[in-house]
DNA sequence: CGGCAAGATTGATGAATGTCGATATCTGAA
DNA sequence: TTCAGATATCGACATTCATCAATCTTGCCG
């Protein structure tokens, strides 16, 4: 195990690195990956971007089928992650659903990224 | 090579734009899906995080398998991916392979949220 | 030279994912 | 109540992905 830098092998009890936790837990790394597995997705992205631009802030499936190209059960299944993923919050009024930004929600992922 | 017609109605301030561009197009979000990607992954969110807060703001492979609890060819892996997405940089210096960090991607990827 | 260590690449495999068609659920109207 | 439209859910399929074992490439040093 020959490493380029002398690492001492787990003797806490140092002096110079008091709180060196090494990296954010599994646990954690885990609940964040599914922020982003939520925007890894070309058609969730573009969703998102109707979404925040649209009149009033909100869109129903009726107006995210078209642009998509997308047959609606894959609209709706899209749109149910980034609900999950805390994106996008969800209101029926009716018989339509509409989708809407979660304030903040934006600014809270980019805080994922910042906190590394 | 200017095309004259690249005038975008930016700061018609009352009058409703009647061609309202309704998203990020198709190709700039496959673009940025790729990088979301990337970060998609617990381990490869971890990876990110070890490196970060290294010695020197750099590590080697041989530093980030224990950590991890995976093999040397599927860390191995992760890194392409990250260098791929230009969120990490690779020098090699002898035998040894060292990862950082790009400058500014993390804030440069902050952004692709921020302007969707 | 030969051997060795670090890291990258290849091939295979099981799991996760995106998409669609068919169907179920729910709501307003006749 | 019955019908029609909007949306959600289910089942299936093809593709992608994460992981590992084995192998290859590269650079160091005896």
């Amino acid at each position: 195990m020959s490493s380029p830098q002398t690492l001492e092998p787990a003797v806490d009890a140092d002096c110079c690195a008091p709180t060196q936790k090494p990296a954010i837990s599994a646990g954690e790394a885990h609940h964040r990956a599914l922020v982003f597995k939520a925007l890894a997705d070309p058609n969730r992205l573009r969703l998102l971007s109707i979404v925040k631009r649209a009149d009033g802030g909100e869109a129903c499936v009726c107006d995210l089928t078209e642009p998509l190209d997308l047959g609606q059960p894959t609209v709706s299944h899209h749109l149910k992650i980034l609900v999950e993923a805390g994106l996008l919050s969800r209101e029926k009024r009716g018989t339509w659903a509409y989708y809407s930004l979660v304030p903040g929600a934006v600014e809270r992922t980019a805080g994922l990224l910042a906190s590394l």
